[in-house]
DNA sequence: TCAAGAAATGAATTGAGCTTCACGTATTGC
DNA sequence: GCAATACGTGAAGCTCAATTCATTTCTTGA
């Protein structure tokens, strides 16, 4: 035999793996999905087509991945909130307030990621990275409860829907070709009151906290 | 000359534009817009391929009618709750009940609309067709504030994490293949709290209603 | 320096659908 | 019934990208 992975073959390979990433990433950013083309990929990242099939199986395998760390470390940053000092409120506000500022400042990743279409398993690998995202909202909110700062709730559904709305609310924004907002503090402002004052105790608390179940229908709906 | 369109021909061209029209609907719904290629439409509605493309210039153009008309009919119905009687709380929670409880009950038209991917200009309609769906809240909004039953609020900001919020409650519950929700009642009474609560006057009140911008963060985050 | 094997290349292949089009069938007015 | 015109057909054509693979270039160990 004549060859043998060296130690610094074996980096460069690695280093080859890596700079596809964020090849990959930086396209993603910067025109979605759509625009991410294995051979834009492979000419954003200085090497040929067939070479990215050495370090990934398919497309969908590179994109989950790139879609999985970015996550992952918006992830990592709101573990910190939700894990750090301060009431549950305080933390909830900052784990929204946290997120939308990076989405609202950073490049296209949030937008490409969070509402951009893609095939079908990158669309469930998406699914799922939206459910981690709950996660941590859960963790907030389960504590938040237990402190008796928040009314008992659902705590899926409460999760889920602050993920939406804040996801939403930044969609306009971040989406290609809108123009930039014109006062991102006042938009993450709004979004994080938005999102406090969702799970906690409703104002007109007492006798109405919860209407009846159908109050204002008019007419029966087909 | 010899031909010109009979009155009864006329009837025979609509009544084909709304067979194609309504195969594209079922289709989506039962297997979303991935699986309602043209040639599949053409099956379902009993027409050949070809016949599509004389009622609709290109595939966007059909499902963006097909969105468009979906959508349309819940605004609608969510239009007659806005200004229908009852307070602005009792409007909103009825509104938001609508849309959750057909989209639990219905097709998977829901999702397909508001959650699957298509192509760009599919894509492009969604966005409108969810500011409309946002219009609908600013208006109940708007009088809730005036009335005084809401507090002063960002009125874009707040529609659009409405939107958001019931939107990513149900993308799970509706997504193909998930399994059916076992309490929709639960699920859809959840969401219409939150959605309540998050307009409504925070319950702690008085001092911190709004939390200083950034109470618990942990560290400067990169 | 060389042979063995691995890595890199990128042109060609493949596949999935949308769209077209040349041809057949219907409808209309006379 | 016939000419004129429109409607309907569906196989073929096209486009766009992902993926493959025969070939070339590089690494390694002796």
């Amino acid at each position: 035999m004549a060859y043998r992975r060296s130690p610094l073959m074996e980096e460069r390979l690695a280093s080859n793996r890596e700079r596809i990433l964020a090849a990959a990433r930086r396209l993603v950013a910067a025109g979605g999905y759509r625009e991410a083309q294995i051979a834009a990929v492979a000419a954003e990242a200085g090497m040929s087509t067939g070479m990215i099939y050495r370090y990934f199986r398919s497309k969908a395998e590179l994109f989950i991945e790139v879609l999985e760390a970015a996550v992952g470390h918006e992830i990592e940053l709101l573990n910190a909130i939700a894990e750090g000092s301060g009431t549950a409120r305080q933390r909830l506000y900052a784990a929204v307030e946290c997120f939308t500022r990076r989405a609202l400042t950073g490049p296209g990743l949030a937008y490409a990621f969070i509402a951009e279409p893609a095939e079908p398993e990158v669309d469930t690998a998406r699914i799922r990275v939206r459910q981690r995202l709950g996660d941590v909202f859960k963790t907030i909110l389960r504590q938040g409860i237990e402190a008796g700062e928040f009314p008992p709730q659902d705590l899926d559904a409460s999760a889920a829907c602050i993920v939406g709305a804040y996801t939403e609310a930044l969609v306009g924004p971040i989406a290609p070709r809108a123009e930039r907002v014109k006062d991102r503090d006042r938009l993450t402002q709004a979004i994080c009151e938005f999102c406090v004052r969702a799970v906690s105790a409703g104002g007109a608390a007492s006798a109405a906290s919860t209407p009846a179940p159908a109050p204002a229908r008019t007419r029966r709906v087909r």
